[in-house]
DNA sequence: TATTGTTATACTCTATAACTATA
DNA sequence: TATAGTTATAGAGTATAACAATA
């Protein structure tokens, strides 16, 4: 058995003092969750402004890039890959099919389900948003090195894949 | 300059067929951001269910382990600290009082500021709580070792910290 | 005039119930 | 009867404007 982390955190940095000090906030940065949850929301800022362009917000931007791996799939899969609910995920398709990005087709083996697949347009936006999105992250993850970045995707994933 | 990353993803696994073939996910998979948001999203499950008993969400634990650790700072400073806008902090901070958990004092040297601290029975909740979510994260992230832990929040510090 | 905190309100996101059309 | 998708609606979460009290 690995042993209890329990060891005191080292003392509270104290950063460049700009009038107040910083809060002491190691119980927080020790929880794994709060320091996803803390880089999640230091990266977002920059994905809005670099995808603004595209009129893309994150779930926008999975629907297409996964429409774009995956095409031809139907709206029941792909509402559990993206985590939206039915009810929701067909509002948000109505927007991106009114915006000529996708075509939904009735399938004619089961014609209650619709198969989904991006258009020329679609198509195109995807690619450039996908290659605006890998810049973005460089960016935004600056202070990383590229054999740290694998390191922590490869750790990330452990955590949510199976 | 380190070179850009631009190697082709290893092909797609295929988890044990469970009927469907499993979404091509690749793309996504290489984006830090998507990573800790699926990550997060895995953990606060087991948080919401494990702090049932305390009925605290993920904002109000945040709060009371920064007062905790930081008593008598003003909710201005908190505001920042935990991202909350000052109105729904107004909001947020009313229902934690009204449960006995916190008092805000005016103080005499800036009456303008409240000075926000833990009742006793806030103070007990808290370090309660604050075990509970130690506990959790390490069955949550079960799948990693306590150096892998380790590593992985060093590298998420490195993204929003400075 | 600027700042702390509050009230009121609007907007976005997410969740649920009920319906349709197919099977 | 069960499933794919839709409509309508409710709720939670977040953001903004305007105000009172104090500096």
């Amino acid at each position: 058995m690995t042993k209890q982390i329990k060891k005191k955190a080292p003392p509270a940095a104290t950063p460049p003092e700009t009038g107040e000090p910083a809060l002491d906030q190691r119980t927080l940065q020790a929880l794994i969750g709060y320091n996803c949850r803390r880089a999640y929301i230091n990266i977002m800022p920059l994905f809005e402004k670099r995808m603004a362009k595209y009129e893309l917000r994150p779930v926008d931007f999975s629907v297409l890039s996964l429409l774009k791996a995956n095409p031809h799939i139907n709206q029941k899969r792909l509402s559990v890959a993206v985590k939206v609910s039915p009810p929701n995920l067909a509002i948000l398709l109505d927007k991106l099919q009114q915006r000529g990005l996708l075509l939904r087709e009735r399938s004619p083996l089961d014609r209650r389900s619709q198969t989904l697949a991006l258009t020329p347009a679609g198509l195109s936006m995807c690619g450039k948003a996908e290659k605006t999105a890998a810049e973005l992250e460089l960016d935004a993850t600056a202070a990383l090195t590229d054999d740290e970045r694998a390191q922590l995707i490869r750790l990330l994933q452990k955590i949510y894949l199976n």
